[in-house]
DNA sequence: TTAATTTTTGAAAGCGCTTTCAAATGATAA
DNA sequence: TTATCATTTGAAAGCGCTTTCAAAAATTAA
């Protein structure tokens, strides 16, 4: 059962080093111990100066396990991206990550591919794993999944949409607003057909608030989009080409189209090049996003600025002091700004 | 304690459903349930039936802190990256965690910025939350590191290099032989001067051995890299950008850049255009990752493509194999492939 | 100085599971 | 049928911590 004073020395690595060989070095209580990990305050301080004393000589590291146990926290949080390895949802879970290791919290994360029922193994697995509290992008989502949550009290956030009529705490911005007013800015410079470059709406409820925003724009112009120049599929540079291609073989391609995400305008830029369709000239390319390649690629491309990082520590702070007790206010709506660049601008005379 | 089998439809979520619970719906004891959870072959059919009955109708979820406690082990294994916004590690990430769930494990994530008391100080945590393994990015870290890993006694993997002269199992590439062979490849276009747009050098020793391969190919041709075509910045666009107006602005420039990472290479290549430098006609730029916008950019990007993902599924099988008993062979070094493109040509004619 | 409070401490009872160990059951051989 | 062995089962003892509760020590008031 562990080690004490002396052979400590004589055996340094022989099983695991306890609170308890910590108490005996120190010649104090386990439970003193305890309260020197967790509430130093209320302990004498010489006595906290021996504990810490020993903590030193042996090396000890509190066993999380029995931590959580005792205590029914395991100051550990998750959080299950779509996907994790672009740089949009890489960004917020860096500053998640930050945010919660600054605050002493350890994050567990996984990707759920869009898929609905992957999402909820993950959850299912990490509520297992004893998480403190949960992330989530967006609102739509396998019931059962809010169910689990639910069965087990723990907070959790969505993020990157706003809460709409749900009840969910969400951090994000106004992905419909933000589209329609790209939208309205591209009437603006005259353009009568936009056409729209979106990702797999089914499950993508930030998709789907996009695609509603250019509606709303073109309803605000007593138009309305026309089926075919609406084209949906998953996000990539390649899938960005072949949907140009695709909306531009139309009898009556649109002058502009708007982007659901980067890459998709990336693709559909390169694909414009390749065919000799001038961006803007001919065609103007409008996206989300803003990542570091938006202002350096030729046509510097015009772009929605969605608040990537902040999303990810907003929502971190909101969990950590929903965790410290504090009712945090629900979050306020981040900003997006519409960036205007290079690839946009008037329609061609004709 | 718990819940029993009337009250349990009186009071659905009265405290948590304990494996107590389960087992006195079934009619078992609390050992049966638990080995049905953990070696089902070892239970009767019918009891095995009773039992997952009385989990599904109890909506029973395991508390992962009292398995850890209890059996020592707790399915969780943690990765740090240096940084895990950028698609690189991200790719690796995404694979690492894919592969661990498959395996039913969870992981906890964490992005170091390329520093080892950063690093440090999450692997404390790590061991502290209880991992049972590790993955961790290139072999040089604060000694202390390898100490506390050591201490606890779990298996770990480093990544992203080849072990060396170390100790430690590691999964990845030469990048050494990878960065010599790039640079063989400029010298036999007929380049003199080749330059390096390096990433910051210490504490990255992926870096420090592209550089080695570099020396390694100047050192075939009898000739030396100058001291100033070696320039060192963070990885970014815009520091690849101001390296390029650095080395451009000597007195004898080079023909030809080696960029340590993709996004000094684009910067490069925008601030070539930018001073209407032609890449390749005046000035070769060659990098590695191979990420998604390589082969799309103009002039398309000549690259070593890295195995990230590869990277990522194979670190995560390694400890598996570790974790379940079974010795793995030491991970085979994988592959890169030059990949040349439009980016690199010969050396102007003056 | 002593009584009344407040602060600091330790003993002990769990937290919810796994796992040993021995008992009970079932299968097989004689 | 009975003896022998393999398979299933349950009782009980932890795993390493936290936390209540009551006792002890330190402080203040009288």
């Amino acid at each position: 059962m562990g080690i004490d004073l002396e052979s400590a020395s004589k055996s340094p690595s022989l099983g695991r080093v306890t609170l308890e060989d910590v108490a005996h070095l120190a010649k104090v209580s386990p439970a003193t111990v305890s309260r020197c990990l967790n509430r130093p305050d209320s302990v004498n301080l010489d006595k906290r100066a021996r504990v810490n004393q020993a903590i030193q000589t042996l090396g000890y590291v509190p066993h999380g396990a029995a931590r959580a146990l005792a205590s029914k926290q395991s100051r550990m949080v998750g959080a299950v991206f779509p996907a994790i390895d672009n740089t949009l949802f890489g960004a917020s879970l860096d500053a998640f990550q930050r945010t919660m290791a600054d605050a002493d919290y350890t994050v567990i994360v996984a990707s759920s591919d869009y898929d609905p029922l992957r999402e909820k193994q993950h959850v299912r697995r990490m509520l297992q794993s004893g998480i403190d509290a949960l992330m989530l992008v967006g609102l739509v989502r396998d019931e059962e999944t809010y169910e689990l949550i639910g069965a087990h009290g723990i907070p959790y956030v969505t993020v990157w949409r706003l809460a709409g009529q749900q009840v969910h705490p969400a951090v994000g911005f106004d992905n419909r607003a933000a589209a329609q007013h790209l939208t309205d800015y591209l009437f603006s410079l005259g353009h009568e057909r936009i056409g729209v470059l979106s990702g797999i709406l089914e499950y993508n409820d930030r998709a789907q608030d996009r695609l509603a925003g250019v509606r709303d724009s073109y309803a605000k112009q007593g138009r309305t989009l026309a089926d075919n120049h609406l084209i949906e599929r998953p996000f990539g540079v390649e899938q960005g080409r072949e949907m140009l291609r695709l909306i531009m073989s139309q009898e009556t391609p649109p002058t502009a189209v708007v982007c659901g995400a980067e890459p998709l305008a990336y693709g559909a830029i390169f694909e414009a090049a390749a065919h000799n369709i001038s961006v803007p000239g001919d065609l103007s390319v409008a996206a989300f996003d803003d990542t570091w390649l938006a202002g350096q690629i030729s046509p510097k491309l015009t772009t929605v600025r969605t608040p990537n990082m902040e999303i990810g520590e907003e929502a971190a702070k909101y969990l950590i002091a929903t965790l410290s007790g504090v009712q945090p206010p629900l979050p306020r709506p981040l900003e997006t700004d519409l960036i205007i660049r290079e690839s946009t601008g008037r329609p061609p005379a004709g």
